[in-house]
DNA sequence: TTGAAAGCGCTAACAC
DNA sequence: GTGTTAGCGCTTTCAA
C-alpha cells in the first residue's frame, strides 16, 4: 500500500518549504493524519483505527467524537477501505443494444442498493481463444479495485474458466455462453427455449401448419430459441422451415431469412423471428411481397424490446424480463462474493407471451371460419 | 491507509497457528511482500518502492529484475495506485435510452483508449435542490477510487457546483442542464437548436405553411429544439403552433399533442415531433386521424434513433453523433484530470438532417404541381 | 541510479 | 470497549 505521506509538509506549519522566506505562503492543507483525529476526538489512535476497519466495536459515544472530529479536520474515515466495485463485463458486442442496457440498469439497481458500484467494461476477444490465452482487462487483472464480474454478452466457456482460475467471483448470463454442455454453474439464465416453446405453440394453435423461423442459427440465442420452436413443431407433427441465412442477424437477416422462406413453393403462414430487429426485417419482406399482416401472414419476435411496440401492426413477442435478470444477476454475484463457499446454481427466468397484432389465424381457418359463419 | 497484515500467519510457516499439532495444513499463501521481491530480485525494498511508485528513474536491468520476481512471487506491481476510474453520471432518468446508451459506449471507448474504467452510476435528486443540500453517490464524496465524472441525463446547475465544490472534476452534456443562462463552462453541448432550424428550414422549403410543434416546453431538450423551430418560421413570417401538452415527454405526449393540433380549424400541414419517441404518437395519431404519410401530413423526428429507421414510412429526423458525443466529454473530462489548470471551454457538436419518407411536399404544393403537370 | 537506515502512518496484541 | 505499546510494511532521506 502507499502511505502518501507528504513529507514535503512535514511539521505543521503548512508552508511548503523552499518558499521565499518571508513570503507568506497561503497554508496548504496537510491532508490529516489518523492521529491527529485521535488526538482531536479524546481518543487513542487505536480507536480510530477499530472504527475505521470495522473489526471491533466502539461505544456511541466514542464512535461520535471520532466521526466529528474527523469531519472538523477533513480526515475521510472510509479511506482505505476496499472500494466495493463489481464489473459488467459486455463481451464481444459492438453496440449496447437495449437489451443489455436494461440488464445493466437492474443489475446496477441491485448493487446500488447494497452499496456497490458497477463498472461498464465492454470487452472484445476471439470466441475460439483457449483460456490462457485470453488477456483480461487490466482492472480485472487484480481483485485492488474490482470485486466480481457480471459476465454478459457473447462468450465462451473459456473466458469463464480464466475469471476462475484469476480468482475473481463472477456470475454469467447463460443464454449466450459459446461451447458449454448444459446448463452451467453459475449462470442465470432465462428460459428462451421455454418461451419459444410457447410461442410456436400459440401459432400452431391459431391453425398455422407451416411456421417458418427466422434466425441465424451460429448464433447461440437464435439457435436457442429454435430449439423450442422445433420441439413445439415436433409435437404437433409439423417439420420446421428454415431460411437458410448467412447474413448475422438483425433486421438484415430477418429481411432476407423471411424473403427465402416467402419464395418457396409452400410458404409459412407465419414466421416466427428470432427477436424483435429481425421481426423488422419479415414485416419489410412481407410489405415487398404484398402480404399483409396479420390477414396474410402472422409474424412473431422474441425480447419484447421497445421495437415490439413501436412496430405497425404491434408485434407479439416474447417478453424477458431483463431487469429483473440483471438483478439475479448482480444478487447472485454479491452473494458469491460475499459467500465463496455457498454453492453455485444455476437459475432460470420465466418469459412470458405477449400477444398483439402481428398474429392473426392461418388464412385457411380464416376461410373454415368465414364459410362456417355464411 | 489498511495494512493487511497477515499476522496470524507471521513467520514463513505458512501453517495457521492453533492447527492441530501434526495436522500438515496447506500452506495458505501469504500476500507477498515487497521486501520479499527485493530479496528475490537482489535489490533494495527502496528500488521496488521507486518502481512501483514511478517517483524516480530505476534501471532498465534493474526493472527488469523486479518485475520478474514480481511476477513469480504473485506481487502486484500496481498495487496502491490509485485506481484510474470515471464516472458516467446519469441523473434523473429510470431507464437508459438508446440514445444515452450511445453516450455511453462514445466515453467508454474514449476511456479504454486512455487506461481508464467508467462506472455507470445512475443518480436521483430533485431538481430545485440547492448545491448544499445534494448528497451525492457515496463513491463520489472523494476522490479515492474516481477521479471525475461525465454528467448526462437531465441535471441542474446546482449540481455542478455542488461538484465543483467537492472538487471533483466534472464535464456535462450541456443540452439537458436546467436553469442555466446561456453555454455553461465544461459543458460539451450538440446543436440541436441548429438543428431544429434546419428541419423547420426544410419543411417550410416543401411549401409547408402551418407546421406544428409537439413537445413539453418544460423538458428542456424540447424546449431548445423549439427554440430552433422559432426561429426558422420567424424569418419565414409564420407563426408557431404548439399542442398545448401536459403529458411529460415520448410517444404519448407526441400521441396527445397531435391531435390535439389536428383537432384545429386549420391544423398543420407537417408536424416536428421534438424527439422520435414522439414522433411514434405522431404516427398513431395520424392513422387515428385518417392521414396518410407523408401524402397528407409530414412529420419529422429529432435524434434519429433506431426507432426512426423502425417506423414506416421511415420518419426524416435530425441525427446526433451521439458517439462522438460521449468521445468528446471523455476527452474533456480527461483533459481537466489531467491539466486542471487549463482553460474550460464550451464545445458544440454539429448535427445532420437525415431525409427519408416521412415528409413530403405541402398538400397545396403538391394539387399546383399536379395542375402544372396536366 | 542505488542501498542502508531512519521514519511514518497505521494495525495488532495484550492488559484492564 | 479502550489505551499502551510493539512492530509491520512502505517511503523517504542521505550519502555514494
Amino acid at each position: 500500500m502507499k502511505h502518501f505521506t507528504p513529507r514535503r509538509y512535514k511539521g505543521t506549519s503548512g508552508a511548503a518549504p523552499g518558499a521565499a522566506p518571508g513570503t507568506a505562503m497561503p497554508p496548504r492543507p496537510r491532508r490529516p493524519r489518523l492521529a491527529e483525529v485521535a488526538r482531536a476526538a479524546g481518543v487513542s489512535a487505536a480507536s480510530v483505527s477499530r472504527l475505521m476497519s470495522g473489526k471491533a466495536r466502539v461505544a456511541p459515544a466514542t464512535r461520535q467524537r471520532i466521526v466529528a472530529a474527523a469531519e472538523r479536520l477533513g480526515f475521510d474515515l472510509a479511506r482505505g477501505r476496499q472500494p466495493r466495485i463489481i464489473a459488467f463485463l459486455l463481451s464481444n458486442r459492438n453496440v449496447l443494444h437495449p437489451f443489455h442496457s436494461a440488464v445493466l440498469v437492474g443489475a446496477e439497481a441491485y448493487c446500488a442498493e447494497h452499496d456497490y458500484a458497477l463498472l461498464f467494461l465492454p470487452y472484445h476477444y476471439p470466441a475460439a481463444a483457449a483460456a490462457k490465452s485470453l488477456s483480461l482487462p487490466e482492472i480485472l487483472q487484480n481483485r485492488r479495485t474490482v470485486s466480481g464480474a457480471i459476465v454478459a454478452g457473447t462468450n465462451s466457456a473459456a473466458l469463464l474458466e480464466r475469471l476462475t482460475t484469476q480468482g475473481l467471483p463472477w456470475v454469467a448470463l447463460g443464454n449466450n455462453i459459446l461451447g458449454a454442455q448444459g446448463p452451467c454453474n453459475g449462470a442465470v439464465y432465462f428460459d428462451d427455449i421455454g418461451g419459444a416453446e410457447q410461442l410456436t405453440k400459440y401459432l400452431i394453435g391459431l391453425g398455422h401448419r407451416r411456421v417458418g423461423f427466422a434466425g441465424n442459427l451460429r448464433l447461440p440465442w437464435y439457435a436457442r430459441r429454435f430449439q423450442g420452436y422445433q420441439a413445439a413443431l415436433a409435437g404437433a407433427g409439423l417439420t420446421p422451415m428454415l431460411g437458410e441465412v448467412h447474413t448475422r442477424e438483425g433486421e438484415e437477416m430477418g429481411y432476407v431469412a423471411a424473403k427465402l422462406l416467402l419464395q418457396r413453393s409452400a410458404p409459412p403462414t407465419a414466421i416466427f423471428a428470432g427477436d424483435d430487429s429481425a421481426a423488422r426485417g419479415v414485416y419489410l419482406a412481407a410489405r415487398d411481397c404484398g402480404l399483409e399482416i396479420p390477414r396474410q401472414l402472422s409474424v412473431a419476435g422474441f425480447n419484447d424490446t421497445l421495437e415490439a411496440a413501436a412496430l405497425h401492426p404491434k408485434l407479439t413477442s416474447v417478453r424477458v424480463f431483463t431487469e429483473e435478470l440483471g438483478k439475479q444477476l448482480a444478487e447472485t454475484l454479491l452473494q458469491r462474493i460475499e459467500r465463496p463457499d455457498s454453492p453455485p446454481a444455476a437459475l432460470a427466468l420465466p418469459t412470458l407471451l405477449i400477444q398483439r397484432e402481428s398474429c392473426g389465424p392461418a388464412p385457411l381457418h380464416r376461410r373454415l371460419a368465414a364459410a362456417r359463419g355464411a
